[in-house]
DNA sequence: GTTACAAATAGACTTTGTCTAAATAATGGC
DNA sequence: GCCATTATTTAGACAAAGTCTATTTGTAAC
Protein backbone atom coordinates (compact mmCIF):
# COMPACT_ATOMS: atom_id res chain seq x y z
CA UNK A 1 0.00 0.00 0.00
CA UNK A 2 1.08 3.03 -0.78
CA UNK A 3 1.54 6.60 1.46
CA UNK A 4 -2.14 7.45 2.00
CA UNK A 5 -1.19 10.23 3.32
CA UNK A 6 0.02 12.19 0.83
CA UNK A 7 -1.26 15.26 -0.08
CA UNK A 8 -2.50 16.31 -2.56
CA UNK A 9 -3.44 13.45 -4.65
CA UNK A 10 -3.67 13.22 -8.22
CA UNK A 11 -7.00 12.29 -10.18
CA UNK A 12 -4.94 8.98 -10.73
CA UNK A 13 -4.03 8.60 -7.33
CA UNK A 14 -7.64 9.27 -6.00
CA UNK A 15 -8.81 6.44 -8.92
CA UNK A 16 -6.24 3.78 -7.27
CA UNK A 17 -7.34 4.69 -3.30
CA UNK A 18 -10.98 4.13 -4.88
CA UNK A 19 -10.25 0.81 -5.92
CA UNK A 20 -8.39 -0.22 -3.31
CA UNK A 21 -11.04 0.45 -0.62
CA UNK A 22 -13.27 -1.79 -2.86
CA UNK A 23 -15.21 1.43 -4.45
CA UNK A 24 -16.37 1.82 -8.16
CA UNK A 25 -14.87 5.12 -9.59
CA UNK A 26 -17.54 7.10 -10.99
CA UNK A 27 -17.13 10.37 -12.51
CA UNK A 28 -18.51 12.20 -8.89
CA UNK A 29 -16.78 9.83 -6.78
CA UNK A 30 -13.36 10.80 -8.09
CA UNK A 31 -14.41 14.24 -8.37
CA UNK A 32 -15.43 14.05 -4.21
CA UNK A 33 -12.92 12.35 -4.15
CA UNK A 34 -9.97 15.00 -5.36
CA UNK A 35 -11.40 17.73 -3.01
CA UNK A 36 -11.20 15.62 -0.13
CA UNK A 37 -7.47 14.36 -0.77
CA UNK A 38 -6.52 17.73 -2.30
CA UNK A 39 -5.16 18.47 1.64
CA UNK A 40 -5.38 17.01 5.08
CA UNK A 41 -8.77 18.93 6.10
CA UNK A 42 -11.86 18.22 7.75
CA UNK A 43 -14.72 19.19 5.73
CA UNK A 44 -18.69 19.41 6.28
CA UNK A 45 -20.62 17.65 3.47
CA UNK A 46 -21.95 21.00 2.64
CA UNK A 47 -18.32 22.35 2.25
CA UNK A 48 -17.73 19.22 -0.08
CA UNK A 49 -21.07 19.80 -2.09
CA UNK A 50 -19.73 23.44 -2.29
CA UNK A 51 -16.82 23.18 -3.49
CA UNK A 52 -17.48 19.84 -6.19
CA UNK A 53 -19.67 22.36 -8.32
CA UNK A 54 -17.37 25.33 -8.14
CA UNK A 55 -17.75 25.73 -11.75
CA UNK A 56 -21.02 24.15 -12.96
CA UNK A 57 -23.44 21.59 -10.75
CA UNK A 58 -21.85 18.50 -11.71
CA UNK A 59 -22.67 16.11 -8.71
CA UNK A 60 -26.31 16.23 -6.62
CA UNK A 61 -26.45 16.85 -3.32
CA UNK A 62 -27.67 13.00 -2.93
CA UNK A 63 -24.58 11.94 -4.59
CA UNK A 64 -22.45 13.82 -2.08
CA UNK A 65 -23.92 12.64 1.27
CA UNK A 66 -24.03 8.97 -0.22
CA UNK A 67 -20.69 8.95 -1.24
CA UNK A 68 -19.44 10.52 2.10
CA UNK A 69 -21.42 7.97 3.91
CA UNK A 70 -20.00 5.14 1.38
CA UNK A 71 -16.20 6.37 2.06
CA UNK A 72 -16.84 6.34 5.61
CA UNK A 73 -18.03 3.21 5.62
CA UNK A 74 -15.08 1.58 3.76
CA UNK A 75 -12.61 3.71 6.05
CA UNK A 76 -11.63 6.60 3.01
CA UNK A 77 -12.48 8.89 5.60
CA UNK A 78 -13.50 9.18 9.11
CA UNK A 79 -16.49 10.93 10.46
CA UNK A 80 -15.81 13.67 12.86
CA UNK A 81 -18.75 14.59 15.38
CA UNK A 82 -17.50 17.37 17.43
CA UNK A 83 -20.14 20.00 16.68
CA UNK A 84 -24.19 18.88 17.55
CA UNK A 85 -24.38 20.29 14.22
CA UNK A 86 -22.40 19.64 11.82
CA UNK A 87 -20.49 16.35 10.50
CA UNK A 88 -16.85 16.93 9.72
CA UNK A 89 -15.26 14.42 7.37
CA UNK A 90 -11.34 13.44 7.80
CA UNK A 91 -9.00 12.99 5.45
CA UNK A 92 -6.34 12.42 7.67
CA UNK A 93 -6.09 8.49 7.54
CA UNK A 94 -3.49 8.38 10.25
CA UNK A 95 -4.73 7.60 13.79
CA UNK A 96 -4.97 10.89 15.55
CA UNK A 97 -7.32 12.44 17.81
CA UNK A 98 -8.74 16.33 17.71
CA UNK A 99 -8.71 19.14 19.34
CA UNK A 100 -12.18 21.41 19.20
CA UNK A 101 -12.06 25.17 19.32
CA UNK A 102 -15.82 25.44 20.68
CA UNK A 103 -15.74 29.16 20.69
CA UNK A 104 -14.47 29.46 16.99
CA UNK A 105 -15.88 26.40 15.94
CA UNK A 106 -11.87 25.17 14.45
CA UNK A 107 -11.29 21.85 14.34
CA UNK A 108 -7.39 20.72 14.49
CA UNK A 109 -5.55 17.24 14.28
CA UNK A 110 -3.42 15.87 17.20
CA UNK A 111 -1.25 13.10 16.68
CA UNK A 112 -1.59 10.35 18.25
CA UNK A 113 2.06 10.53 19.45
CA UNK A 114 0.70 13.51 21.64
CA UNK A 115 -1.99 11.25 23.48
CA UNK A 116 -1.58 8.12 25.19
CA UNK A 117 -4.72 6.34 26.77
CA UNK A 118 -2.77 3.77 29.25
CA UNK A 119 -6.12 1.81 30.14
CA UNK A 120 -9.73 1.18 28.62
CA UNK A 121 -12.15 -0.74 29.74
CA UNK A 122 -12.81 -4.81 29.43
CA UNK A 123 -15.59 -5.21 27.24
CA UNK A 124 -17.72 -8.28 26.63
CA UNK A 125 -16.36 -10.65 23.81
CA UNK A 126 -18.87 -10.00 21.62
CA UNK A 127 -18.13 -6.27 21.25
CA UNK A 128 -15.72 -5.10 19.03
CA UNK A 129 -14.47 -2.03 19.26
CA UNK A 130 -14.35 0.77 15.82
CA UNK A 131 -12.92 3.44 17.10
CA UNK A 132 -11.47 5.48 20.44
CA UNK A 133 -11.82 9.25 20.03
CA UNK A 134 -10.36 11.70 22.07
CA UNK A 135 -11.73 15.05 21.79
CA UNK A 136 -10.43 17.70 23.72
CA UNK A 137 -12.32 20.78 23.76
CA UNK A 138 -10.65 24.04 24.47
CA UNK A 139 -11.57 27.77 23.99
CA UNK A 140 -9.41 30.75 23.82
CA UNK A 141 -9.41 33.23 27.13
CA UNK B 1 -21.95 20.91 48.96
CA UNK B 2 -24.33 18.22 49.01
CA UNK B 3 -23.99 14.84 46.56
CA UNK B 4 -24.56 16.01 43.27
CA UNK B 5 -25.40 12.12 42.01
CA UNK B 6 -28.04 11.31 44.06
CA UNK B 7 -30.70 9.77 42.10
CA UNK B 8 -33.78 10.52 42.02
CA UNK B 9 -33.74 13.81 43.24
CA UNK B 10 -36.83 15.46 45.21
CA UNK B 11 -38.54 18.52 43.59
CA UNK B 12 -36.80 20.56 46.66
CA UNK B 13 -33.48 18.55 46.14
CA UNK B 14 -33.44 20.34 41.72
CA UNK B 15 -34.59 23.70 43.45
CA UNK B 16 -31.53 23.73 45.61
CA UNK B 17 -29.54 22.41 42.65
CA UNK B 18 -30.52 25.10 40.36
CA UNK B 19 -29.79 27.95 43.31
CA UNK B 20 -26.48 26.46 43.93
CA UNK B 21 -25.74 26.48 40.14
CA UNK B 22 -27.07 30.20 40.02
CA UNK B 23 -30.08 29.65 37.86
CA UNK B 24 -33.37 31.14 39.03
CA UNK B 25 -35.86 28.02 39.66
CA UNK B 26 -39.17 28.72 37.80
CA UNK B 27 -41.74 26.48 37.45
CA UNK B 28 -40.15 25.30 33.66
CA UNK B 29 -37.30 24.54 35.05
CA UNK B 30 -37.54 22.94 37.62
CA UNK B 31 -39.73 20.20 35.69
CA UNK B 32 -36.89 19.84 33.28
CA UNK B 33 -34.64 19.63 36.30
CA UNK B 34 -37.12 16.74 37.56
CA UNK B 35 -36.95 14.88 34.61
CA UNK B 36 -33.56 14.89 34.12
CA UNK B 37 -32.50 14.51 37.49
CA UNK B 38 -34.76 11.16 38.22
CA UNK B 39 -32.06 8.81 37.64
CA UNK B 40 -28.65 9.41 35.54
CA UNK B 41 -29.86 9.18 32.23
CA UNK B 42 -28.87 10.54 28.97
CA UNK B 43 -31.81 12.11 27.11
CA UNK B 44 -32.03 14.16 23.92
CA UNK B 45 -33.76 17.31 24.30
CA UNK B 46 -36.76 15.76 21.79
CA UNK B 47 -37.20 12.97 24.89
CA UNK B 48 -36.88 15.63 27.62
CA UNK B 49 -39.76 17.88 25.84
CA UNK B 50 -41.74 14.94 25.75
CA UNK B 51 -41.35 13.71 29.27
CA UNK B 52 -41.58 17.08 30.57
CA UNK B 53 -45.56 17.44 28.59
CA UNK B 54 -46.84 13.40 29.35
CA UNK B 55 -49.82 14.95 31.25
CA UNK B 56 -50.92 18.34 29.17
CA UNK B 57 -48.54 21.08 27.38
CA UNK B 58 -46.76 23.34 30.16
CA UNK B 59 -43.66 23.76 28.62
CA UNK B 60 -42.82 25.13 25.03
CA UNK B 61 -40.06 23.94 22.69
CA UNK B 62 -38.14 26.88 22.69
CA UNK B 63 -38.04 26.62 26.71
CA UNK B 64 -37.15 23.32 26.53
CA UNK B 65 -33.66 24.75 24.34
CA UNK B 66 -33.36 27.41 26.02
CA UNK B 67 -32.89 25.63 29.23
CA UNK B 68 -30.89 22.88 28.21
CA UNK B 69 -28.28 25.10 26.88
CA UNK B 70 -28.63 27.32 29.89
CA UNK B 71 -28.36 24.11 32.33
CA UNK B 72 -25.12 23.21 29.93
CA UNK B 73 -23.46 26.26 29.84
CA UNK B 74 -23.83 26.23 34.13
CA UNK B 75 -22.59 22.98 34.78
CA UNK B 76 -25.82 21.14 35.78
CA UNK B 77 -26.13 18.95 32.64
CA UNK B 78 -23.24 18.01 30.25
CA UNK B 79 -23.89 18.44 26.87
CA UNK B 80 -22.57 14.20 25.37
CA UNK B 81 -22.18 14.48 21.62
CA UNK B 82 -21.68 10.83 19.57
CA UNK B 83 -24.26 11.18 17.01
CA UNK B 84 -24.49 13.31 14.37
CA UNK B 85 -28.26 13.52 14.62
CA UNK B 86 -28.98 14.38 17.94
CA UNK B 87 -27.54 16.09 21.23
CA UNK B 88 -28.01 14.17 24.06
CA UNK B 89 -27.88 15.58 27.75
CA UNK B 90 -26.02 13.40 30.22
CA UNK B 91 -27.15 14.18 33.97
CA UNK B 92 -24.30 12.35 35.42
CA UNK B 93 -22.30 15.02 37.03
CA UNK B 94 -18.75 13.36 38.08
CA UNK B 95 -16.35 12.93 35.37
CA UNK B 96 -16.81 10.02 32.89
CA UNK B 97 -16.13 9.20 29.20
CA UNK B 98 -18.72 7.46 27.13
CA UNK B 99 -19.22 3.87 25.23
CA UNK B 100 -21.20 4.81 22.04
CA UNK B 101 -22.35 1.82 20.39
CA UNK B 102 -23.10 2.52 16.97
CA UNK B 103 -25.82 -0.26 15.97
CA UNK B 104 -28.20 0.61 18.50
CA UNK B 105 -27.56 4.31 19.30
CA UNK B 106 -27.34 3.50 23.02
CA UNK B 107 -24.59 5.39 24.81
CA UNK B 108 -23.17 4.08 28.11
CA UNK B 109 -20.95 5.73 30.52
CA UNK B 110 -17.44 4.78 31.48
CA UNK B 111 -16.46 5.80 34.96
CA UNK B 112 -13.22 7.85 34.89
CA UNK B 113 -11.28 5.07 36.51
CA UNK B 114 -11.83 2.36 33.85
CA UNK B 115 -9.60 4.66 31.19
CA UNK B 116 -6.70 6.52 32.08
CA UNK B 117 -4.94 9.34 29.44
CA UNK B 118 -1.54 9.41 30.69
CA UNK B 119 -0.28 11.99 27.92
CA UNK B 120 -1.71 15.04 26.88
CA UNK B 121 -0.20 17.51 24.51
CA UNK B 122 1.16 21.00 25.44
CA UNK B 123 -0.86 23.91 24.62
CA UNK B 124 -0.39 27.39 24.28
CA UNK B 125 -1.17 29.01 27.81
CA UNK B 126 -4.04 31.93 26.26
CA UNK B 127 -5.87 28.05 25.94
CA UNK B 128 -8.32 26.85 28.09
CA UNK B 129 -9.30 23.10 28.46
CA UNK B 130 -12.70 22.72 28.95
CA UNK B 131 -13.33 18.87 28.98
CA UNK B 132 -11.59 15.93 27.55
CA UNK B 133 -14.05 13.60 26.05
CA UNK B 134 -13.23 10.02 24.69
CA UNK B 135 -15.64 8.05 23.06
CA UNK B 136 -15.28 4.52 22.20
CA UNK B 137 -17.38 3.38 19.56
CA UNK B 138 -18.36 -0.03 19.40
CA UNK B 139 -20.65 -2.43 17.85
CA UNK B 140 -22.15 -5.85 18.34
CA UNK B 141 -20.94 -8.66 15.96
C1' DG C 1 -49.61 49.42 41.90
C1' DT C 2 -45.95 50.78 38.59
C1' DT C 3 -41.91 50.27 36.38
C1' DA C 4 -38.29 47.40 34.65
C1' DC C 5 -36.46 43.27 33.55
C1' DA C 6 -36.34 38.15 33.07
C1' DA C 7 -38.48 34.18 31.30
C1' DA C 8 -41.75 31.65 28.52
C1' DT C 9 -44.55 31.10 24.51
C1' DA C 10 -46.42 29.86 19.67
C1' DG C 11 -45.32 29.21 15.54
C1' DA C 12 -42.73 30.45 11.52
C1' DC C 13 -38.35 29.58 9.85
C1' DT C 14 -33.62 27.54 8.74
C1' DT C 15 -30.46 23.99 8.22
C1' DT C 16 -28.90 19.44 7.75
C1' DG C 17 -29.75 15.47 6.04
C1' DT C 18 -32.92 11.54 3.99
C1' DC C 19 -36.12 9.49 0.78
C1' DT C 20 -38.35 8.39 -3.57
C1' DA C 21 -39.12 7.52 -8.08
C1' DA C 22 -37.21 8.19 -12.38
C1' DA C 23 -33.24 8.61 -15.49
C1' DT C 24 -28.68 7.38 -16.66
C1' DA C 25 -24.53 4.78 -16.67
C1' DA C 26 -22.00 0.63 -16.39
C1' DT C 27 -21.46 -4.49 -16.65
C1' DG C 28 -21.80 -9.26 -18.09
C1' DG C 29 -23.54 -12.84 -21.16
C1' DC C 30 -24.17 -14.16 -25.53
C1' DG D 1 -22.61 -5.25 -30.87
C1' DC D 2 -27.10 -5.96 -28.34
C1' DC D 3 -29.85 -7.09 -24.65
C1' DA D 4 -30.80 -7.71 -19.82
C1' DT D 5 -29.47 -6.65 -15.30
C1' DT D 6 -27.63 -4.05 -11.83
C1' DA D 7 -25.35 0.02 -9.90
C1' DT D 8 -25.24 4.91 -9.66
C1' DT D 9 -26.95 9.48 -10.03
C1' DT D 10 -30.44 12.87 -9.97
C1' DA D 11 -34.08 16.50 -8.72
C1' DG D 12 -36.89 17.69 -5.70
C1' DA D 13 -40.07 16.56 -2.02
C1' DC D 14 -39.72 15.55 2.63
C1' DA D 15 -38.34 15.09 7.67
C1' DA D 16 -36.08 16.25 11.93
C1' DA D 17 -33.51 19.12 14.96
C1' DG D 18 -32.93 23.30 16.42
C1' DT D 19 -33.29 28.66 16.16
C1' DC D 20 -35.58 33.11 15.90
C1' DT D 21 -38.98 36.67 16.59
C1' DA D 22 -42.48 39.18 18.34
C1' DT D 23 -45.53 38.95 22.04
C1' DT D 24 -47.12 37.75 26.52
C1' DT D 25 -46.50 36.48 31.14
C1' DG D 26 -44.14 36.45 35.42
C1' DT D 27 -41.20 38.50 38.95
C1' DA D 28 -38.81 41.90 41.85
C1' DA D 29 -37.89 46.41 43.52
C1' DC D 30 -39.58 50.32 45.00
Amino acid sequence: MDDLNHFPKSRAGVVAMLREFGIAPTLQRIKIGEVLFSCAQHLSAEQVLEKVNLKDNQVSKATVYNTLGLFAKQGLVREVIVDPSKVFYDSNLTKHHHLYYSDSGELEDISKDNIEISKLPELPSDIQIEDVDVIIRVHRN
